[in-house]
DNA sequence: CACATGCTGTGTAACGATACACAAGATAGG
DNA sequence: CCTATCTTGTGTATCGTTACACAGCATGTG
């Protein structure tokens, strides 16, 4: 930290001496206002101002109380990608949303992609954690379980101390495919990466069980049984690996697999970001939608709608709130986490 | 916090008593583990794992050694909103990048815009603060400094006791207005708020000073330049404000500002969110980009570029790694803050 | 062989606050 | 007027860790 030209932090004991009281007094003058008259409230007040005590220390108080007021928010392998992740910054919303209100700040938990990762955990001061979407073999995962603080984990893995909050992937890509792989000839996915080395590519028949996120498993396994049930067989339907959710991304492996005589006619996309960036490269390539192709998205944004993208609809916002309620033991609604199949122009019916 | 139901968490005193050492061994082994032989550490980390220790408490720790590891941010009013704003989210991942690189926790310190918020940012366990635009008014702004804790402020406003990192905003105003109003003949700026109250409403000549936001007025008072410099009266451009920097907040308000035949024919947006907001409610009255209606925007986001978008493009994810870096006491790149006018199809030249 | 040096392990004294129990004075009720 | 109760202020012990100083032993050096 920034070099300290300042004198050190007056304790609560100079506070006191100033204010002619006892240490306890100033204690309650900041924790329990009420416990002490309004005069003396005053004096100590004022001795804190003329000494420059800028309140009771945050670790001394977290020491003695055994909670510290924050609870901790724990993004997949690299703390950067996930605020680059719009979806990731909604649900986070949801998160802060909950903290606000109950006057708890959020830390998030650097996370780099180290072995270190699991200390950092573990030297997190809060009193809690939401785990954003991570792989299976996230060993962040244990050191969260390994704090025995209350924790919930979003979107997967599933851990065995673990509550997990997410919605029925499968069912959802189901019904999100059927709409948009109806009829193809040349179906695609255009999916989410597979596990934390995040390779680019294009699969053919990319068995679903290989994905260790669950999120991304989950939906292939669900258009895998759309196209099945529709009469396909399954190594028919191409897999376009982005190694992160952004349209940019998206954008330019498009360009790349549009071109050619296999270019797909139809592709579910695992999120309204990567199919709006496949639509650019569309429009760029002359193809109309869904004339020359059909396209659906997921996350119900308002780009979607603007741009009338059939979606699978939900509310990561309130996922993220739902999140925080549950770490922080409130009744949170119950039941399954919504979704929606919200039908626009990007498809034929 | 959710109950309780696991046994109160170990001490080291109980690992060192299980692993039979010392206090200060199992200490070391966990702060310095070079200084303890290997057989040791094996030993502590044995037993630490048999009790089900995770680790040396983190308010402890940070009593002790008189840092917490983690640095604060302050997004102006209202949490929730800060996270709504793809700028601020921008803003952050810069921050979060440094953090992370340097093991560093982000603590995002619970704003709600009650008189509160003075004691959440006393009470935050951090090294330092980032505060994210506020206005002059903001409470919280000297709460930051009364911590004497070392800090930065991002975009405005500026206060006696702490560093500001901002673009020169009124000149770069005065670039793009100079693009976006030249030859109107009913200009148009839509504005960020003006103060912490968030009115939306359309002004004719409001003076520049009445924004407490720092860069609202700066903005503003560069598009008054630009427009005198032209020969205009700052009078005849009229200023919409939107509450928040929301796409579909400036859809909604554009829309009722462009039926009618005042209608802007030029309009300077303070952001590409506003602006792309602006052009949809644009598409749908049928008005042509930039045939009847000049169009500017401000950031430089992808979605500006892929929209055609003229625009002061700007590294708000630089300028958020600036400030986490300058708050660290690092050198930080020196020099003003960079910004860049990027000329593209929606305005004439 | 005497002595300097490095490596490991150990006690003790804080770090700064709060929970708790208690005391003195004020107020109220019968 | 005396006891019951409320209000307000006060010590003391303790939260769990780490800085520091020191001790014992092994090794190296002249």
């Amino acid at each position: 930290m920034a070099k300290d030209p300042s004198q050190p932090r007056p304790t609560m004991a100079e506070v006191a001496r100033a204010a002619k009281v006892s240490v306890m007094t100033v204690s309650y003058t900041y924790a329990q206002p009420d416990r002490v008259s309004e005069r003396t409230r005053a004096r100590v007040r004022e001795a804190a101002a003329r000494l420059g005590y800028p309140g009771p220390h945050p670790g001394a108080r977290s020491l003695r109380r055994g909670r510290t007021g924050n609870l901790g928010v724990v993004l997949g392998e690299h703390l950067t990608y996930a605020f680059e992740d719009p979806q990731a910054t909604r649900f986070l919303a949801g998160v802060a949303e909950v903290c606000a209100s109950h006057g708890l700040g959020l830390t998030i938990v650097p996370i780099t992609g180290a072995p270190s990762d699991a200390d950092r955990v573990a030297e997190a001061a809060v009193d809690g954690f939401v785990v954003w979407t991570t792989s299976d073999d996230d060993p962040v995962l244990s050191a969260v379980a390994a704090t025995a603080l209350p924790a919930v984990v979003h979107g997967g893995p599933h851990h065995r101390k673990l509550p997990i909050v997410a919605v029925d992937d499968r069912a959802a890509a189901r019904a999100v495919a059927a709409e948009a792989l109806a009829g193809a000839r040349r179906p695609m996915v255009l999916s989410f990466p597979l596990d934390r080395a995040r390779t680019t590519g294009v699969h053919n028949g990319l068995d679903p069980a290989e994905a260790t996120f669950r999120v991304t498993r989950e939906r292939l396994r669900g258009a895998r049984d759309a196209w099945e049930a529709a009469g396909g067989q399954w190594p028919q339907v191409r897999v376009a690996v982005c190694a992160r959710n952004s349209a940019r991304e998206a954008e330019s492996l498009a360009t790349a697999f549009l071109k050619g005589s296999d270019a797909p006619d139809a592709v579910m996309a695992m999120s309204d970001e990567l199919a709006l960036g496949l639509m650019r490269a569309a429009a760029r390539a002359g193809l109309a939608v869904p004339g020359d192709l059909v396209v659906t998205g997921w996350d119900g944004t308002d780009a979607a709608a603007a741009a009338g993208l059939t979606t699978v609809a939900q509310d990561l916002r309130a996922q993220g709130a739902r999140c925080a309620q549950l770490v922080l033991g409130e009744e949170a609604a119950t039941g399954p986490i919504e979704w929606r199949l919200v039908l626009r122009d990007s498809t034929r019916r």
